[in-house]
DNA sequence: GAGCGTTCCTAC
DNA sequence: TAGGAACGCTCA
């Protein structure tokens, strides 16, 4: 090419590199920008501002080639590179991966990964001094100032490192009152500049030893630790009955991981209720790792997602969603307590944290750790054919003895008329309280009562949005949806009828155990623990602490009580309702009412005091009953995936449910025909339904559910993607995916 | 996700 | 026929 040429080539058509920006809203695929003139291409996943039809908007530099065939016209020009680490290629692969497998925009789970708008803008800065060139020249040349302003001047160049100070500290430093700075600023030595505000995260200490371990918690301590320090990726089934010390046992998982300096990842549940969690991390480590989950205030959202993002956060526990945050070596994953379904997403992009903790862990060369005493049938499995390793702590910490679990025959000792707790029942709570120990009452119902109707005419109170009654709240004196949070005063006359004083409360929730346990125990200090009692985590620490320290007699509470606590001296757990669980044709209605009921069982007997759990139940011969008593809950999952592998059921097919949705239920009807009709069909593939959903209303929309069930060696996204391409939907319905689903409803 | 043009309904 | 709400398209 001559000189000549390639000057016109560069005036005539000024071609500027285009990038694919990946943006945090639900399009099909990244959009295209040109570098402008004199910006320097960003990198791979750098955080770029550009502009969309006007205004300015946050993306990400994505990978793959730019469209060519986009006319140049379209195209606008990234605007500015944020100041923020990018994303690494290991996160953009998983956000692209849970796009891919969630049926999901990839726009909708970047977002995901943004977290917070406020998280990339820059650091909050407060307002603060440094030398000005004057400053600085009259300090270099001896200029004439008193002799305090010279004092400030050498403080400023010297032990405050020549960076920016807040008032106060340069005037602590140099012996001077702020006056004096006052008057320097005036007289031009000093300007205001903005002091960069980076949040310290303590770093764990490595140098702690933690605990002392027992000799099955230190062997297994020892394999995750080399598991952790050979490097790679691997899953661990972490299993071992309550009470074995198997958050020891990881914690000495991440104890490895940061001392080879990558960062450690724990999932749990529910962090809100996580305070006895807490407790022992930092008695681990000395203290409190970073945290993550919905509740996060706007600035500490920021400051923890970028502390993250640089590599100053170490350890991190969190809910589902810190699985997006953007660390930039992670080494370790923990999913503790990995059977329970609070780790299921069910709105927006349908994910399980469980299983993206294992993808994430696999493109970031990490180690992943499942732990529970309770695994899921999933997790098991794969245990079983080799893809996890495992571990498992057959016994409990400290010499503890297992609680010895009984059914109490509703058919043979009911309790009185009208009331929910037997006579053998009440007996043992008695005896417990009696030795100076502590009982609890489990009814994972929360109110008073589940339903309320007219004795006169029959009415049923039910929600004006769902397909479900209201349950009766009587501490807030209201009628309360459990499903779309509709309340409504307790009618003194029946809406139907109109008689009189003839409402009446129907079956019993935790508010009607402890009125019934209030008669039978007057003088048992009684404490409810449900999720409207304990509205927050400090409220859910006071109760822990005031349980441990023994001034609660009798606990009363919903599934919140099931969660991981250390109760030393409760020896007695009663469950109120053993069946509950089983009602509806829920695929995994038993495994889940085992895994609970198990749970609550673990809370009993813990220190020297042996532990005795009662089973009110309908049906004592029923499995889930006979598992719990027997403790043989290996050979229950056995019997689970026997009853589930000939079907091709979950984990041995895979399920995706459609859910047809619109406040038209003929709408709703018709699209939900429509895509059966368009069904699609083959070797491995079967699709149930349409059928009205069980909440067939939610919040005012009317559901449908389609289920496709298909054998583990077909991928089930590009069935659905196709699938749906054949039906036309419009806007005012809304097809929901749910690829893997765990709830039913 | 938000702005904007189009369409359809309603009030005058 | 103007005004306004509802809808749905598009953004690079």
């Amino acid at each position: 090419m001559s000189g000549a040429r390639r000057k016109a080539a560069t005036e005539m058509s000024p071609l500027r590199p285009r990038l694919r920006v990946l943006l945090p809203l639900p399009l099909a695929g990244a959009y295209d920008y040109r570098v402008p003139q004199g910006m320097e291409p960003p990198p791979l996943g750098a955080f770029v501002v550009v502009p969309l039809s006007g205004r300015a908007m946050i993306g990400v530099i994505w990978d793959g080639d730019a469209d060519p065939a986009l006319p140049e016209r379209k195209l606008r020009d990234i605007e500015q590179v944020l100041d923020v680490p990018p994303m690494t290629a290991s996160l953009r692969k998983f956000v692209d991966w849970v796009a891919a497998y969630t049926v999901s925009p990839p726009g909708a789970v970047l977002r995901m990964a943004m977290s917070s708008p406020s998280a990339l803008e820059p650091p909050a800065a407060r307002a603060g001094w440094r030398l000005s060139a004057a400053g600085r020249a009259t300090l270099e040349r001896g200029g004439k100032v008193t002799p305090t302003r010279q004092r400030v001047l050498e403080a400023m160049a010297g032990e405050l490192d020549g960076e920016p100070h807040l008032a106060s500290a340069i005037a602590a430093a140099a012996g001077v009152s702020t006056g004096v700075l006052r008057g320097m600023a005036d007289a031009g030595l000093l300007e205001p500049a903005l002091i960069a505000r980076a949040v310290e995260f303590l770093p764990p200490d490595l140098k702690r030893t933690g605990p002392q371990l027992g000799e099955d918690q230190q062997v297994a301590a020892r394999a995750m630790r080399e598991g952790v320090a050979k490097g790679g990726f691997g899953v661990t089934l972490l299993s071992g009955v309550t009470g074995s010390g198997k958050t020891e046992v990881y914690l000495e998982a991440v104890a490895e991981c940061l001392a080879r300096g990558r960062q450690a990842l724990v999932l749990l549940p529910e962090i809100a209720l996580s305070a006895q969690w807490l407790e022992r991390f930092e008695a681990r480590f000395g203290v409190p790792p970073a945290m993550w989950h919905s509740e996060l205030g706007s600035k500490r959202r920021r400051d923890t997602w970028r502390g993250v993002a640089e590599g100053r956060v170490q350890a991190l526990v969190g809910a589902r969603s810190a699985l997006f945050l953007p660390f930039p070596d992670l080494g370790l994953i923990v999913v503790d307590e990995e059977h329970e379904t609070a780790f299921k997403q069910e709105e927006g992009v349908v994910y399980h944290a469980r299983d993206m903790a294992v993808v994430r862990a696999r493109l970031n060369e990490a180690a992943c750790v499942l732990v529970s005493a309770t695994p899921s049938l999933e997790t098991l499995t794969n245990a079983e054919n080799g893809r996890y390793s495992s571990l498992d702590l057959p016994n409990r910490h400290g010499g503890a003895t297992l609680p010895s679990v009984q059914a109490i025959d509703q058919r043979v000792t009911p309790p009185e008329r009208g009331r929910f707790l037997s006579p053998p029942l009440v007996q043992a709570i008695n005896e417990a309280i009696g030795r100076g120990e502590q009982a609890m009452l489990f009814l994972n119902r929360r109110g008073y009562a589940p339903l309320t109707l007219c004795r006169t005419c029959g009415h049923r109170m039910r929600c004006p949005n769902c397909t479900a009654w209201l349950v009766e709240h009587r501490i807030q004196k209201r009628l309360q949806c459990h499903h779309c949070g509709h309340a409504e005063p307790i009618p003194p006359a029946c809406p139907e009828c109109g008689a009189e004083g003839s409402m009446t409360p129907l079956g019993p929730g935790v508010e009607r155990v402890q009125e019934e346990a209030a008669e039978l125990f007057p003088d048992a200090r009684r404490l409810v623990m449900a999720s409207d009692t304990l509205p927050g985590p400090a409220a859910a620490a006071e109760a822990a602490r005031a349980i441990q320290a023994r001034e609660v007699d009798l606990i009363i509470g919903t599934q919140i009580v099931a969660k991981g606590w250390h109760f030393p001296h409760l020896t007695v757990v009663g469950v109120v309702d053993a069946d509950l669980g089983l009602a509806g044709g829920d695929l995994r209605a038993a495994e889940r009412t085992v895994q609970l009921l198990h749970q609550v069982a673990g809370r009993a007997g813990r220190a020297e005091a042996p532990g005795r759990v009662l089973l009110q139940s309908w049906n004592p011969e029923h499995p889930v009953m006979q598992a719990l008593i027997s403790g043989d809950l290996a050979g229950f999952m056995a019997a689970e995936a026997d009853q589930r592998r000939p079907g091709h059921w979950p984990p041995f097919g895979r399920l995706a449910a459609l859910i047809v949705s619109s406040e038209d239920e003929r709408e709703a009807d018709q699209i939900a025909r429509d895509l059966g009709l368009e069904a699609p069909g083959g070797e491995g593939v079967e699709v149930l339904g349409p059928a009205p959903a069980p909440l067939a209303l939610l919040r005012g929309r009317h559901r449908r559910r389609l289920l496709i069930k298909v054998r583990r060696d077909v991928a089930v996204q590009p069935i659905l993607r196709e699938w749906l391409s054949r039906v036309r939907v419009p806007n005012s319905v809304k097809v929901q995916l749910d690829v893997d689903p765990v709830s039913f409803l």
